[in-house]
RNA sequence: GCCCUUGUAGCUCAGCGGUAGAGCACUCCCUUGGUAAGGGAGAGGUCCCGGGUUCAAGUCCCGGCGAGGGCACCA
């Protein structure tokens, strides 16, 4: 005799016990429709499952982010039903849900080509269409290996092997489909409707790359059609932002065979890095720190006290000299450390932070190089700070305070902040680690702020905070940090001397706000779709003639406007006006200067801004006015021009 | 590093066994035109590199290198 309570309060007895979907259908033909499965006190399952107990329900739709859950994992088992039919001899491994959509690992003899994925989309879509019930079979360890062995599928026998024993197993069958799953599942596959199947990709099997490699099917499923298409095209303004082609465009670098993964920067991209730098360095200057420069290539030996040779000799340049081996330098910190042992410190120097716009060079693996985004040379808002521990508290503090200022210079006001742990692979005692995480937990906690913790991510030297920053897309790009490291010091020497006279250790922080110019400046291009703000246009304004007579008075003009530091071109060519504003709006140019006989003769300019507004009339004095309160913006949301 | 795809003019791409193509860009000429493409002519290619198959190879095969999408990695 089973009470039901719903999510509304009201409470239902049933004579027997009931299942989600009977429990439904009391409500109502509409939601029995509509139920995938239900939240049973907390827990989900399958609509088919009896409930004998007193229970709290809520019956799960696609409404609920549970039920799109669970048709997306539901999706997954429909492509082993696809596939098994096309290809019998494929072998199923795992198919998950993931963010948007599902994945299925197969072992299959043959490469998918996207031909078979639009057969087995195809196929998928027949069968869905059949709108079949799926049955869920409860059965022992010993059952689901026979089940699965007889149909050959070898990687279902694997997992199954490591269920413990007694634990309950669940057979979904799809018609002459079988897998197997924690559940829940759709009852009918008439909730599979909006879905595409995206791209077929290598996996590894269990995702370690010792393993051989499994042929991977995305999809992305979705409640509703408009959904699906909504997505899809988020997925082009993705693509329409993509850095790598918005730069090629704009000219703003290249990289070539010779050099993989390193930057051929041309000059428009190269205006934007200095701006960067220049702005880094005067927030720098005002915050306590040292701007210093290290050497590019240092003896092993340092790399070898460091730590560094241990664990990352394959991932560093190295090169020889007079039989000596160097490395050229992945990362400025030891060489930071080097400056501090110049000569006796005193905690009264301390906190001591040396910051260096150093160019650190790792072999990243082939296949992770992705344009500006990862590359195997770049140079970091690097600085490390080194401290007591007492000072470590208000070190954090002050830096988290640099973030938030410098990305909200961008534009970027929505921050996540993260806290990685102790990784496996590490250097230090136990006791150490806990003293530096703890360190930074307090930090965090006394800012207020809300954040995450990420166990086993820290750097193999100590914990850290990540700062990740939400660009106009909704994108969420990880780029500042802040690291304690009790190790380093200790490594290669560091000292100070304590107010009682006694030598102590250093603690060392490392830390970056945009991480690495490179990659940032990537996040930027595609954060900005190509538009900087005027603060950071490589060109800000350019200057067009409408007739060859104006040639001199453009000349004069770029020149007044140069000459006091603004980026200017002009654009005489022997093109219509239109052609020209055209172009240079293509270029994405913040201001375009458009002077003609009738400027010429008033000394007055006209604007045309990139985005198609006009302003006719202005003296120079006008615009150069709006010029630099549009610069000082920075990269906050831009006004109208008559606003500036 | 691994799997798949891919590499043709400065750019974007077509051609896929039989004398290298288009659009844009570039050069020259005409045009001097008022806010997103005026017209004409011309020049431009070891078809990524190295082997092989073939009477004949951008085109088919093998190997390198790069790029793209994933996986793994990311101090």
């Amino acid at each position: 005799m089973p009470k039901i309570t719903l999510p509304d309060g009201t409470q239902k007895v049933f004579d027997n016990p009931v299942t989600t979907s009977e429990i439904a259908s009391s409500i109502g033909p509409g939601l029995a429709k509509a139920a995938i499965a239900g939240m049973v006190n907390g827990s989900l399952v399958d609509t088919c499952i009896p409930i004998a107990k007193d229970s709290e329900v809520r019956i799960i739709t696609s409404k609920d982010a549970e039920g799109i859950e669970i048709i997306r994992h539901s999706f997954a088992h429909l492509v082993g039903h696809a596939v098994k039919q096309l290809y019998p001899d494929a072998k199923m491994a795992i198919g998950p849900v993931i963010e948007n959509g599902f994945y299925y690992d197969i072992s299959y003899e043959k490469t998918f080509t996207t031909n078979d994925l639009e057969n087995i989309e195809k196929r998928m879509k027949e069968l869905a269409s059949r709108n079949y019930d799926v049955e869920v079979r409860p059965v022992n360890k010993q059952e689901a290996i026979e089940t699965f062995s007889k149909r050959n599928e070898s990687y279902k026998v694997n997992i199954v092997e490591e269920i413990p024993e007694g634990e309950e197993i669940k057979l979904y069958l799809h018609q002459e489909y079988i897998d197997m799953c924690r559940g829940p599942h759709v009852p009918n596959t008439r909730h599979l409707k909006a879905f595409k199947l995206t791209k077929v990709s290598g996996a590894y099997w269990r995702g370690d790359s010792n393993n051989e490699m499994l042929q991977r099917i995305y999809g992305t499923a979705w409640r509703t059609a408009e959904e699906l298409k909504d997505h899809i095209k988020k997925i082009e303004e993705a693509e329409r932002r993509d850095h790598r082609k918005i730069a090629k465009k704009m000219s703003l670098y290249h990289s070539q065979e010779e050099s993989p993964g390193m930057i051929f920067w041309h000059s428009k991209g190269w205006s934007i890095y200095q701006v960067l730098e220049r702005y880094i360095r005067e927030k720098l200057n005002r915050n306590g720190y040292l701007e210093v420069k290290t050497p590019l290539a240092v003896d092993r030996s340092l790399w070898e006290k460091s730590g560094h040779w241990d664990k990352f000799k394959k991932d560093m340049f190295t090169t020889t000299s007079e039989n000596r081996e160097y490395a050229i330098k992945p990362m400025n910190c030891p060489c930071h450390v080097q400056i501090f042992n110049q000569g006796l410190k005193s905690y009264r120097d301390l906190p001591l932070r040396y910051a260096e716009f150093g160019s650190c060079h790792r072999n990243e693996p082939s296949g992770s190089l992705h344009g500006l985004m990862r590359v195997r040379n770049f140079v970091q808002d690097d600085a490390h700070i080194f401290c007591t521990e007492l000072q470590i508290q208000q070190e954090v503090s002050n830096f988290i305070d640099m973030v938030f200022e410098v990305y909200r210079s961008f534009g970027f006001e929505d921050i996540l902040i993260k806290l990685s742990t102790r990784p496996k692979k590490r250097v230090g005692s136990d006791e150490i680690w806990d003293k530096s995480e703890k360190s930074l937990i307090e930090a965090l906690n006394n800012k207020g702020l809300e954040w995450d913790i990420l166990p086993g991510e820290g750097a193999f030297y100590g914990p850290k905070i990540e700062f990740s920053l939400k660009d106009c897309i909704g994108r969420v790009w990880q780029c500042g940090t802040i690291q304690v490291d009790f190790s380093m010091p200790e490594r290669l020497g560091a000292s100070y001397v304590a107010e009682n006279n006694q030598k102590e250790t250093p603690v060392m922080l490392h830390r970056a706000i945009l991480g690495s110019f490179e990659r940032f400046i990537g996040i930027l291009i595609e954060h900005y779709e190509g538009k900087f703000p005027t603060w950071l246009a490589p060109i800000q304004v350019v200057v067009l003639g409408i007739t060859d007579r104006n040639a001199p008075t453009c000349i004069e003009i770029a020149q007044k406007l140069s000459s006091t530091g603004y980026r200017v071109e002009t654009d005489l060519r022997n093109e219509k006006i239109g052609f020209k504003v055209r172009e240079h709006t293509l270029q994405k140019v913040p201001f375009m200067l458009v002077i003609g006989d009738k400027e010429q003769e008033s000394s007055m300019v006209s604007v045309r801004t990139r985005e198609g507004k006009e302003y006719q009339n202005l003296s120079l004095e006008d615009f150069t006015a709006i010029l630099d309160r549009s610069i000082k913006l920075l990269g906050r949301q831009q006004e109208s021009l008559k606003e500036l």
